[in-house]
DNA sequence: TCAAATAAAATTGTATACAATTTATTATTT
DNA sequence: AAATAATAAATTGTATACAATTTTATTTGA
C-alpha cells in the first residue's frame, strides 16, 4: 500500500485537470472528494492544499476550493514566462546535449509524423510530450524542466484548445523540425527564439489564440 | 482575528528561513511548533505542506519535515533558472517602465549609498530588495514577479552567505548603478545581461561563490 | 566493551468531532 | 409577486483521538 493517500489523491486530481476533465472554475468539495476516493477529509485537504501551491486550484478561505481560473491578463504572463522557460530549454539543450540525446530527439520527432498527417490528436499530444521531455533532458536541469513541465500544466486547460485546432497539429510537427535542426547544429540562440515562439503564438498570431479561449474558462474579476 | 492561523504560520515559519533563522536541514517537528504557535497539529501540517510545496521545506514521508535542503548540483540549477528569470525581469523593465517608474528605481538606488558605504548589512539588504522589487514592478508582469520572487526567497538561504562577504556591498552598488543606466535608456539586451550576471556571478566567479557554501547546508546524497 | 535484539517512547498519517461561517431555503413584509 | 429577513442546511477550519511507523532507549549476548 503506497504511503500518504494524500499524494494519491493530488496526482489524480491533477491529472482530471490536466487532462481538462476537470475545467476551470469547478467546484472542488472536500466532503465529495472525500467519499469518492474513499478516504477522510484529512487527505483530501492536504492534496487541495498541495495544488493549491502549485496553482492548479485556487482556494478562497471559508469558500472551498475550485479548479483554477485565470484573467486574460493572467494568462498572457504565464505564456510569456514559459515562452522564456521554454527558450531557455531549448538554448541549453543546443549547448549541451549529447550525439545520443539528438538522436533520441529525432526519434520522438519521426515517430510523432504519422499522428500529424492523420490527424489523431491524441497520438500527438503523447508524441509532443515526448519530443519536448527530450529537449528538457537534454538541457541538463533538472529543476529547470520541473519548473517549465508546472507551468505547461498549469496552462494545460487553456493549451489543449490550440491543439484542437484544425491544421495545428502539421504546423507544430513542422515546428518541431525546424528546432530539430536547430539543436542538432548547436545554434543556441535560434534553438531558443523557435522554442520560445512555438509555445506562445503556438502558429498563428498570439492573438488568435487569445480569441479562441472560451471566456466561461476564465473569470471576470481580475 | 484574520482567519486561517495555517496561513500565518506559514508566513512565520517561511520568514524565519528566509532569514536564516531556520537553517537548511532543520528538524521541524509538528508538535513542536503547534506548541510554540500555540494552535494543534492541523494548521502546522497545512503550513508545512504549503512550504514544501513552495520548496522550502522538505517532507520525508513518515519522517517528518525539516528546512529543505539541496546538494550543490540542485544549487547550481537553481542559480541558472534565476538568473534567466531576473534578466526576464530587466529586459521587460527595460521595455516596459514608465518614466515614474525610472526615477523610483533611481531614488531607491540612492537611497542605498549610504548603507553601501558603511558596510551596513542589514540597512542595505532593505535597500537591495526595494530595488529589485521596483525592476519587478517595471516589468509589468505580475506572474513573472512571483516566480522570481519565489525563487529569490527559496536561494536566500544560500544567497545570504554571499552578501556577507567583505567588498560585496560597493560592488553590489555599482552594478546597481550599470543596471539603472540600461533600463534608463531602455538597452533590453544589456539590462537582461547585467541583471543576470548580478545575480549569478554576484561579484565574482561563481565557482567563488560555490566554494564559499558551507557543507552543512547542504546535502551529501544527491 | 561493543553489537544486535528487543522494548518503550515519540512522531507521523488518517479519521472523526465540533465550532464558525457561508450558502440555501423558507417565511415575512411591502 | 418581489424583495428582504429569518431560519435551516451544508461546508469549511480547527482540535482531538487513534493506528501505524519510526526513532530512541534498554537489555541481552558474545
Amino acid at each position: 500500500m503506497s504511503d500518504k493517500r494524500a499524494n494519491t489523491l493530488k496526482e489524480a486530481i491533477e491529472q482530471e485537470i490536466v487532462t481538462g476533465r476537470l475545467i476551470p472554475g469547478t467546484r472542488l468539495e472536500e466532503l465529495g472528494l472525500a467519499d469518492r476516493f474513499g478516504v477522510s477529509r484529512t487527505p483530501v485537504r492536504e492534496a487541495l492544499n498541495q495544488l493549491a501551491s502549485i496553482g492548479l486550484v485556487e482556494m478562497r478561505p471559508r469558500r472551498g476550493a475550485i479548479v483554477a481560473t485565470f484573467g486574460l491578463k493572467e494568462i498572457m504572463e504565464m505564456f510569456e514566462v514559459m515562452a522564456e522557460l521554454e527558450g531557455m530549454c531549448g538554448k541549453l539543450a543546443a549547448r549541451r546535449m549529447s550525439d545520443e540525446e539528438r538522436e533520441k530527439l529525432a526519434a520522438c520527432h519521426e515517430q510523432a509524423r504519422p499522428f500529424s498527417e492523420t490527424e489523431d490528436h491524441d497520438g500527438y499530444y503523447d508524441a509532443n510530450v515526448c519530443f519536448h521531455e527530450c529537449i528538457y533532458l537534454g538541457a541538463r536541469n533538472a529543476f529547470l524542466a520541473d519548473q517549465t513541465r508546472a507551468l505547461r500544466n498549469r496552462l494545460a486547460p487553456y493549451r489543449r484548445l490550440q491543439l484542437r485546432q484544425r491544421l495545428r497539429l502539421p504546423q507544430s510537427f513542422a515546428e518541431h523540425g525546424k528546432i530539430l535542426d536547430a539543436i542538432a547544429h548547436g545554434d543556441e540562440s535560434l534553438a531558443k527564439q523557435l522554442l520560445s515562439d512555438h509555445v506562445t503564438v503556438q502558429s498563428g498570431s498570439f492573438t488568435d489564440f487569445i480569441a479562441t479561449l472560451p471566456s466561461h474558462l476564465m473569470r471576470s474579476t481580475a
